[in-house]
DNA sequence: TTGTTAGTGAAAACCATTTCCATTATAGGC
DNA sequence: GCCTATAATGGAAATGGTTTTCACTAACAA
């Protein structure tokens, strides 16, 4: 499977007994809460993939972080990649984006400072990808209203939108 | 590679000797005239996936429409079917589209009877695609200024861009 | 500290798509 | 209507991102 975006958000995670559901995280890292409260354990392995994706400017296969991790990590696997991604996609705590180069990239939803909406400008030739903002006002409203017509039109219960443009950047559109 | 829509269009391809460019299509089906217009070769297969294509309620994956040829055209192979349907999206006579299940679909730009704007809703369990239309001028009204935007704050050539929203149908939001 | 079981890594499997290459067939020129 | 250059083809093999398998390891509730 090779999915936009995260699809459902949310603890569909099987509890151990004693419910853990308020987020009383102790404060190794901002998401430890949210992690534990759904009855996922903190592994190293996790900890790293969300650190390198937290320091970095977003975007990353799962081989870039792969790559990231690896020197500091040498044991975690791209298979645990792979997985935690997944399982981060599941919570909603990063983005699954897939820019049409064949492979799916991530982003943190929302960074410990909070979310910082936007959207992509894709250069189909070298596929640079800019993070734009302009328009996003107009573009989030005409997102939500079509998202809510939509829902009620053809009862879906709507959970995720792509919007993205493509185009030949200025150093590729020179080359011609 | 597996990119989302039809990246660049237009005659791209060396022609031969005689300038063919005038599209004095004899008639044997509406796309004759572009297609040798462009120096390319009408054959058998190319015929017969865009016949396929236009006599379908469109989102065929390269296999569905080797699954609907076979039959007929038992010689025409997916590796045909996969380097026509690149040449297609690249004269921007079909659209190829990820509905992130992991395979390309793809739709024709414009039936005989001349294109039908839409964009899609994807059910994110079982894969259904509903085709709307509904707040399709605000949505194509908004697209069109962001491009304008975009293409001048960030010198980009936009060609193209991809807005869809995912969500769970009626039948699957039921099954819980 | 211990037991349960979620999580892990390496290797193999998967599978849509692409590449290779020898063969075939389209269409412009005659 | 035939000839010829070469675009197009198809089967098999290769590719490459992602997933599965399975035996082993480690997180954490008690």
């Amino acid at each position: 499977m090779q999915g936009n975006g995260g699809r459902g958000h949310g603890c569909q995670r099987g509890k151990s007994a004693g419910d853990t559901q308020r987020a009383d995280c102790r404060g190794q890292g901002w998401w430890h809460g949210k992690f534990r409260g759904c009855g996922y354990r903190l592994t190293t392995g996790r900890e790293a993939i969300l650190d390198s994706l937290s320091k970095s400017e977003g975007h990353l296969s799962a081989e870039d972080i792969y790559m990231k991790i690896h020197p500091k990590y040498p044991n975690v696997g791209l298979t645990t990649i792979y997985r935690t991604l997944d399982v981060l996609s599941n919570l909603g705590m990063i983005y699954k984006l897939d820019f049409g180069d064949g492979r799916a990239r991530y982003e943190l939803a929302e960074g410990p400072k909070g979310a910082h909406h936007h959207h992509h400008l894709v250069c189909t030739d070298c596929n640079k990808v800019v993070d734009y903002t302009d328009f996003i006002d107009e573009e989030v409203e005409l997102l939500r209203e079509t998202e809510k017509g939509l829902g009620v039109k053809y009862n879906f219960k709507i959970t995720n939108h792509v919007i993205q443009f493509y185009g030949l950047c200025e150093q590729c559109s020179g080359k011609k």
